[in-house]
Order: C-alpha cells, then sequence, then structure tokens
RNA sequence: GCGAGAGUGGCGGAAUUGGUAGACGCACUGGACUUAGGAUCCAGCUCUGGCGACAGAGUGGGAGUUCAAGUCUCCCCUCUCGCACCA
C-alpha cells in the first residue's frame, strides 16, 4: 500500500477493473431478489453539473449498497435526448441537432464514467434513436385505436414573427422570449392523451404510495385538483330551449345567483350577442381578452373585468331573470367555462356584482346572524341557515347542498358532478427534434394512422432546420408528401407534429429491462421480473409533469395488459439543489468565481476594483454565475472526495450548500483513514479478522470491538432506512476517530485482529460512498475479488451488550448529577443512589422529596 | 389566498418511542512536532457571570399538557417550495 493517498491513479485503475470485469452487467437471476434503482435520465445538455452528480452519487450508493446486501441490482443510465436545446444549438451552430447531441452524450458519459458510477451501460439508451421512439409511435397508433389519442382544436401560444408555438415558459410578460413580440393565443389543432380518463384512479392511488414524499403526493393531488359539486342548467331566455350548463361547488346558493360569467373563448359569447347592440363591445373584449398573456399574469394586480352580452337566463330555482357577461375571471378550462355568479357568498362575483351595479341576493346566514345585502361590504363563505331559498330555507347549507343535488336531479335541471383541475396532455410539438406522430392526413380519407408495419415513421436526417425554430418538417417534402394508407390516394400528407418529450420519459425505465429488444416496446419477461423501480431518485422539480405522465403511461400500459402493475415508481426519493452563495457587482452584475479577488479579506470584482456583494444562497445556476464545475472537483479532489462531499454537507432530500471547506475536509478525512490504514497494514494484513463472540476481550479491545459493531449498526440503519448518509459518515468517523485514539498493549492477545476487523469494517461500510478508495485498501488487506461482491458487515448483538448504563440524574426535570450502574440494577437501587448522591442533595437539601420517578435504564427524575 | 415543508452554536448539520440538546464536520483558539507549514497529532470551542469549582439562560415568539418538551397540543412570527380568479 501506496504511502500517500493518491486519487488519481487509483481512480483509474479500479474504474479500468470494473470495466475489464463487467461488474455492473446484470441478468434475470430468479433466484435472487431484484432491485431496480433508478435515478433520472439527464437531458444531454452538455456537461454533467452538480446537481446530475449529486442524484447520481446518492443513486450509486444505494445500488452499491443493495448489491452488497445480496440483490441482484437493475441500475441503468440513458439520455433523454429529444428536445429544444438541441435545435437551438443547431441553428446557432449551423450543424445538426443529431451531432450535437451524440457529442454531448459521449461527453457526458465520459465524465459519469470518471466518477464511477456502477451503471451497467449494455442497457445505454437514447430516446432519439428509431430503435426507442419507434415503440413509443407504435403506443400512440395503439391509443389512437383506443380513443385515448384523440385530435381537437386548442388555444396555444403563437408567434407570428417566429411562426411557431412557444412553450409557457417561454412567454415573458406576453411577448416572444426569442424575437420580443407580442404572443396571441391561436387556435391550432393538436393532438391529446386522455389522461384526465385516469384522473380519479391516479387520485385515488396517491393514497397507496406510502413510499413517495408527502410533498410530492399533495402537489400531485392539487394538480389532479378533484372538486365536488353539481352541474346546473340554465336556461337561455328566448334561446330557443337552448342552455347554459355551470360547475359549481356551492349548488347550496343556487337561489342566490344573480348573473351569469362566460369565459372569453366561451362558444356561446359570440352567439348570445349576435345582431344585438352589445355584439361590437363584446367582440373588442373577446380579442383583448385572447392577446393577454394568460399564464404570466400577476393575480394581484388583475382587475376583474367583463361586458354585458346583452342576452338573459333564468335561475331555475329561484325564476330570477340573470344577466350573461362575459368575464375575465371566468376560464374555459375549468368546469364548463361558465359560472353562476353568487355576489353574496364568493369573493369575485362579490367584487365584479359591486363594479357593475348587479343584484345581491344573501341565501345563507350565519349562525345567529342577520346577513343583509345592503351592508354587506364581502361576501361570506362560511356556512349557516338556508334563507331567501324557498323550501329550502331553515336548512343547514351543508345539508341544503345534498338536497338542492337531489331536488336538481328529480327536475332534470342538473346532477351532482366532480370536476377536476387536471386538462388531458397535449402532446403536439411544432418541432423538429422529436418523435414524429405517426399519422397521415388524407383530402378524402380523413386522419388516418400509420400502419402498424411502416413503422418507425423515420425523422429525416437530411432536414435544414430554421431560423426561430420553426420546424422544417411541413415543407420538406419527401418527408410530408405521402400516400393514404386506405385510398392509396397521393396528396395525403404525414402529420409534421412531433411528440412532447416527457412521452420519451414515460417509459424509458421499462425499456431499460430489454434495451435492445426488437419485437416490442420491451420483453415481457424482463419487464415482469424487473418493473416496478424499487426506488427512483430525482429532482422535485418533476414533481407533478414527469411523475405524472408516467404514472398515466403506466396505466395505460396495464389497461392493454402490457404490463402487470399500476404505479412505475415504488419509492421515490427527492433530493434537494445544490446552491451556492452569488457575488455580484454594482456595475457588472453577477461574478465568475475568477471574476472575484480577496482583498482583505473582502471580495473584490477584478473588471473594476469595486468591492463586490455576496448575495444570497442560490441553485447554481448560469445566469447567477455561481455554478461550480464538478470538473475542477474531479481533477483536484478525484471522484471519491466530490461524492463524498456530496452525500457528507446534507441529508439527501435538503438543499446542499456548496463550500469549498467542506470538500477539503472530505479529502482530508479520507487521508487520515489512508494514513491510519497504511501504517498499521503490517500487523493486519496476514491476520483473519476477529468476529468471535467479545467475551475473551478486555479493555480497549472490547471498547473498540463494540465501537466497531455499533457503528455498523448505525451506517446499515442510516442507509437502509432513511438514507441519511451524511450520519453514516459521521458514524464511521467516530470509528475512525476511536482507532486512532486506541490505546491497548502492543502485545495484547488478539489485538492485530480487533484493530483488522475495525479498519476492515470502516472500509466496507465505506464502499458504496467512495468505491475507488475502498477498493484499493481492501486490496492491501489481502482480500480477494472485489470489494463490491464483499457482503455488507453485519452487528453482534452480543457485541453490543453493556456492562454499566449513564444514569442521569434530574432534580424537577433539570439534570443534576449522572452516575454509572449495573445494566440489571433494580428502580431501588437506582433511587438510593440517586437520592444519595452527593450533588443532588445540594439541591434537595432544605426541601422536601414529593415524588421519585425511574425510568429503568435511563434516569432518575426528583421532584421537590 | 390555498396547500406542503422548514426555523437548533460563528457555519453545515446531529438528537429511536417525550428522557444528558449541540454527535460528526467546517471555521476559530491553544499546544505538540517541525527549517517551515496552509501538513499532521492532541486539546478547547452555545451564550452570560466567575481564575475556578460552579451557577443561570438556551432549540423563531407566546401559552399549555407532563415528573420531564427541540420532540406532543393551541396561537403568533419568519423563510422556502408548489398551486393560484378552480366557480
Amino acid at each position: 500500500m501506496e504511502e500517500k493517498y493518491n486519487p488519481y491513479t487509483i481512480e483509474n485503475k479500479w474504474q479500468r477493473s470494473w470495466e475489464k470485469d463487467r461488474l455492473f452487467k446484470v441478468d434475470i437471476q430468479k433466484d435472487k431478489e431484484k432491485y431496480y434503482l433508478l435515478e433520472m435520465f439527464p437531458y444531454p445538455s452538455g456537461n454533467i453539473h452538480m446537481g446530475h452528480v449529486r442524484n447520481y452519487t446518492i443513486g450509486d450508493v444505494v445500488a452499491r449498497y443493495k448489491r452488497m446486501r445480496g440483490f441482484n441490482v437493475l441500475h441503468p443510465m440513458g439520455w433523454d435526448a429529444f428536445g429544444m436545446p438541441a435545435e437551438n444549438a443547431a441553428i446557432a451552430n449551423k450543424s445538426h441537432p443529431a451531432t450535437w447531441t451524440y457529442q454531448n452524450i459521449d461527453n457526458m458519459r465520459a465524465q459519469l464514467k470518471k466518477i464511477g458510477f456502477s451503471y451497467d451501460w449494455d442497457r445505454e439508451l437514447a430516446t432519439c434513436q428509431p430503435e426507442y421512439y419507434r415503440w413509443e409511435q407504435w403506443l400512440f397508433l395503439k391509443m389512437v385505436e383506443k380513443g385515448l389519442a384523440y385530435r381537437k382544436e386548442s388555444y396555444v401560444n403563437w408567434c407570428d414573427p417566429c411562426q411557431t408555438v412557444l412553450a409557457n415558459e417561454q412567454v415573458e410578460a406576453g411577448m416572444c422570449w426569442r424575437c420580443g413580440k407580442e404572443v396571441r393565443q391561436k387556435k391550432l389543432w393538436q393532438w391529446f392523451f386522455r389522461i384526465t380518463d385516469y384522473a380519479e384512479d391516479l387520485l385515488m392511488h396517491c393514497d397507496k404510495l406510502p413510499g413517495w414524499p408527502e410533498k410530492v403526493i399533495t402537489m400531485q393531488k392539487n394538480w389532479i385538483g378533484k372538486s365536488v359539486g353539481a352541474e346546473i342548467r340554465f336556461p337561455i331566455i328566448g334561446g330557443e330551449g337552448g342552455d347554459i350548463s355551470v360547475f359549481t361547488t356551492r349548488q347550496d346558493t343556487v337561489f342566490g345567483a344573480t348573473f351569469m360569467c362566460l369565459a372569453p373563448e366561451h362558444p356561446l359569447v359570440g352567439t348570445l350577442s349576435e345582431g344585438k347592440e352589445q355584439a361590437a363591445a363584446v367582440n373588442a373584449f373577446v380579442e383583448r381578452m385572447s392577446r393577454q398573456d394568460r399564464t404570466a399574469k400577476a393575480v394581484e394586480t388583475f382587475e376583474k373585468e367583463g361586458v354585458f352580452t346583452g342576452a338573459y337566463c333564468l335561475n331555475p330555482m329561484s325564476g330570477m331573470e340573470m344577466p350573461i357577461y362575459t368575464a375575465n375571471f371566468a376560464l374555459m378550462e375549468y368546469g364548463t367555462g361558465a359560472v353562476m355568479s353568487v355576489p353574496a357568498h364568493d369573493q369575485r362575483d362579490f367584487d365584479f356584482a359591486t363594479k357593475y351595479g348587479l343584484d345581491i341576493v344573501v341565501v345563507v346566514n350565519h349562525e345567529g346572524g342577520d346577513l343583509i345585502a345592503e351592508g354587506l361590504t364581502e361576501a361570506y363563505t362560511g356556512d349557516g341557515i338556508m334563507i331567501n331559498s324557498g323550501s329550502f330555507d331553515g336548512m343547514p347549507n351543508r345539508e341544503a347542498m345534498e338536497a338542492i343535488a337531489r331536488h336538481l336531479e328529480d327536475k332534470g335541471l342538473g346532477k351532482k358532478t366532480v370536476s377536476y383541475r387536471l386538462r388531458d396532455w397535449g402532446i403536439s410539438r411544432q418541432r423538429y427534434w422529436g418523435a414524429p406522430i405517426p399519422m397521415i392526413h388524407c383530402p378524402s380519407c380523413g386522419v388516418i394512422p400509420v400502419p402498424e408495419a411502416e413503422l418507425p415513421i423515420l425523422l429525416p436526417e437530411d432536414a435544414n432546420l430554421l431560423e426561430g425554430g420553426r420546424s422544417p418538417l411541413p415543407e420538406l417534402a419527401a418527408f410530408a408528401q405521402t400516400t393514404c394508407p386506405k385510398c392509396g390516394g397521393d396528396r395525403a400528407r404525414r402529420e409534421t407534429d412531433t411528440m412532447d418529450t416527457f412521452v420519451e420519459s414515460s417509459w424509458y425505465f421499462e425499456r431499460y429491462c430489454s434495451p435492445d429488444y426488437d419485437g416490442g416496446m420491451f420483453d415481457k419477461e424482463a419487464v415482469d421480473y424487473w418493473m416496478p423501480v424499487d426506488q427512483y431518485i430525482g429532482g422535485v422539480e418533476h414533481a407533478i409533469l414527469h411523475l405524472l405522465y408516467s404514472r398515466f403511461y403506466t396505466r395505460v400500459l396495464n389497461d392493454m395488459d402490457l404490463v402487470k402493475y399500476k404505479e412505475p415508481f415504488t419509492c421515490l426519493l427527492t433530493q434537494g439543489m445544490v446552491c451556492k452563495e452569488t457575488t455580484s457587482c454594482p456595475e457588472h452584475g453577477f461574478l465568475l468565481p475568477n471574476e472575484i479577488a480577496e482583498q482583505d479579506g473582502v471580495p473584490h470584482c477584478t473588471i473594476c476594483g469595486k468591492a463586490a456583494v455576496v448575495g444570497r444562497v442560490e441553485k447554481m445556476s448560469k445566469s447567477k454565475k455561481n455554478v461550480i464545475d464538478p470538473n475542477i472537483l474531479l481533477e483536484r479532489y478525484g471522484a471519491d472526495t466530490t461524492r463524498l462531499f456530496c452525500l457528507f454537507a446534507a441529508p439527501p432530500e435538503r438543499d446542499l450548500e456548496w463550500s469549498e471547506q467542506g470538500v477539503d475536509g472530505g479529502y482530508r478525512f479520507l487521508n487520515r483513514v489512508w494514513r491510519f490504514a497504511a501504517a498499521c497494514m503490517d500487523d493486519i494484513k496476514d491476520v483473519s479478522p476477529y468476529t468471535d463472540a467479545p467475551d475473551s476481550l478486555e479493555g480497549e479491545l472490547k471498547k473498540l470491538y463494540k465501537k466497531t459493531h455499533e457503528t455498523i449498526q448505525r451506517v446499515t440503519r442510516d442507509i437502509e432506512d432513511r438514507f441519511h448518509f451524511n450520519t453514516a459518515i459521521s458514524a464511521v468517523m467516530e470509528l475512525v476517530n476511536a482507532l486512532y485514539a486506541f490505546d491497548a498493549p502492543a502485545d495484547a492477545p488478539e489485538r492485530h485482529r480487533v484493530v483488522r476487523f475495525a479498519v476492515e469494517s470502516a472500509i466496507l461500510l465505506l464502499s458504496p460512498i467512495v468505491p475507488h478508495f475502498t477498493e484499493e485498501i481492501w486490496e492491501a488487506l489481502g482480500n480477494s475479488g472485489s470489494i463490491l461482491l464483499a457482503p455488507w458487515p453485519t452487528h453482534r448483538e452480543d457485541a453490543l451488550a453493556k456492562d454499566e448504563l449513564l444514569i442521569v440524574v434530574q432534580v424537577n426535570g433539570k439534570v443534576r448529577s449522572r452516575f454509572n450502574a449495573a445494566v440489571d440494577a433494580d428502580d431501588e437501587l437506582l433511587r438510593k443512589r440517586a437520592l444519595s448522591d452527593e450533588r443532588v442533595l445540594k439541591f434537595i437539601a432544605d426541601k422536601s422529596v414529593k415524588k421519585v420517578i425511574v425510568v429503568k435504564k435511563k434516569l432518575v427524575n426528583i421532584v421537590v
């Protein structure tokens, strides 16, 4: 064993050794229990960043730990390879997205290998490969068959100059992020997945995911957003039997509905105002609303406004004539797009009614109170007793909810129903770099699926990307022009939209089970063995979309009998962000690390020399210029220190704050272990570790032996139960400290064997965390075979047994003294010792003892 | 506004079922070894008072339950995240 720890040579050595022996390759082994560990695969953006390093280190530790516990561990890695950055980079570099993507993949793969992650690289996949998206297209056709994929016209953010659809994130204050021109809402035909069919099932199973963080569960529940209420129809006056259907959760207040509000996009808005004097104003309002940025609008500053359509409807319960408005606070996407407005009991309706001088009718009176419409300054939204509600007067409103719903159903005026916030998943992207949607538009036959045998529909490689990100596919005749599979007509066109990249990431975990399978999406036997994923790890930013889509997709596969389970991920860990303080110069804004220089302990801007300001600790991001490149860490300290730091600085679910000193500390610890091992290696390399009962050991030896077993127990519990690697590491640090403090006579019997056991245990416990480092020492100890094939150590109960226990003595709950007592000391003995303790006597001298509480093996509390 | 999580030394963070608050690490201080050390080893390190033994206070604030509260209950404050005119 070298005297000095040299991370570079040993990391190189072991990475090559693992690869040569193909140690991470796994196959189905029916006789072994499987464990599928998955980290969210990266988008191949070009470089691995600290967030990746943290995510994958956490996963790697668990994978290596589970392997040592005897599981057959599947731990794959791949690339979420379709997406916009590739297109943008290709436009900027005048190259092709595929070139850019594959270069990035090569680069990032090499980086990941340098960190020593234990992936089965034989299973690597990239979602932009035709062998992958072919099966996605196949499932799309199946979903069309089942009616789960469909086409409808819907509103999108559209930029005219750029001729493209923008994602919500690309609309900044109503303007296009690229050209700065106004974005408008445009109606386009788009493909959707009917995720709303599964809303109830997705919601119900939220409570059957005990291995998921509470936070993610509630986020999913809120996103699905179930409301129980009623649908009520309001006949349009003079509308020849037509009516307006509304959704409400407060059907008890229906007698108080005094006007109606329709979303500006509601189809009735145009027809109701048509030919009336209000028509022009209504059209102008609708037009103005369509230009409003619907995502970035600040609610607080958003004023409720609307215009009267000139039409009226009838309140079916109160018989009142209600004016019909179109208003900006009515949302087409929710419920039916129409709101029965009850100003007395809904704040929005109240604001609107006050503004436009509309009637207010109180129908729920609060307990013992006397609400009158005239005196109201705000809506009363609480519970109470029904008034002004015909035969329902006097009923508690909670009861009236049920009674009115029944009444409406009996009279055929409405029905009880539920509404969800969740909307169908729009998967069309007017983009090039994605999986083509396998459909054909024929002028005579309509929209026709591509025959299965023609899959995959390849994304043409010879496309030239266009300025502004506009998709070249519609203009690429070789791709777009085709013959109709039904009538054979040659005037058919391919669908030129591609699929949302979230579709690819909704089933990649199944593909990993049999990545080369060409008879379907996956080999059923492989999926039956490996799936579901036992532990999934990734950033909380995917708490809703990716995870919800994957749960939906899995249900679709389940309904088609392709898989046997409904939930793809049994346990989920969402790791926190990697953060660092920002530093900025009053003149030059955020500063890069190399633009900061210390002068008299104060950071200065090296561009202008002014004092720089150290700002908040924030997520590492290029725009904040507080990014640390993992490559620098790998060069300066090596992979093991980098891994150790990521795990030691914070528990995984919490944010991790970058600290130079923290990395140093980790490096120092490894060196400390190394030096100890190197110093005692000659003594211990040829002896077998002491693993017998502790009886024949004494004094220091027994103490160290016990400490070793305690450490094994603590580390195992910390990793197994809760992934608290930080405390696992600190437990090993304590053991190492104990080794340094160890002071048994040089000739004590069994000395070397006990030390060997301690050192070897520490190495084994650390091996999932710092695998190269521990391999090297493991080898030096004379062990044959890789440490990662060694079994995880287990503790002996008899070694943990204590001879004496420290008993705490409290007086009135305050600790006043401590003493050692035999393990089996009974209450009476403890009581006597406590009461005769000299320090305790000081506190009870002039008082009378009221009560003495004795807690076995722990403490005595004396109440005076 | 609704929902979730968090608040512990100078800092990152520890504290099974309520039972020694501050493990471990960083920073800092002192000592040892050294030509030297920013290496290493040993020791100290919540605050206040005291040379000290020790005493008092202390887990965002305030009440409560209890022999005993960082931990349980209620109210309040602050921060972070998510959703947000959801009818």
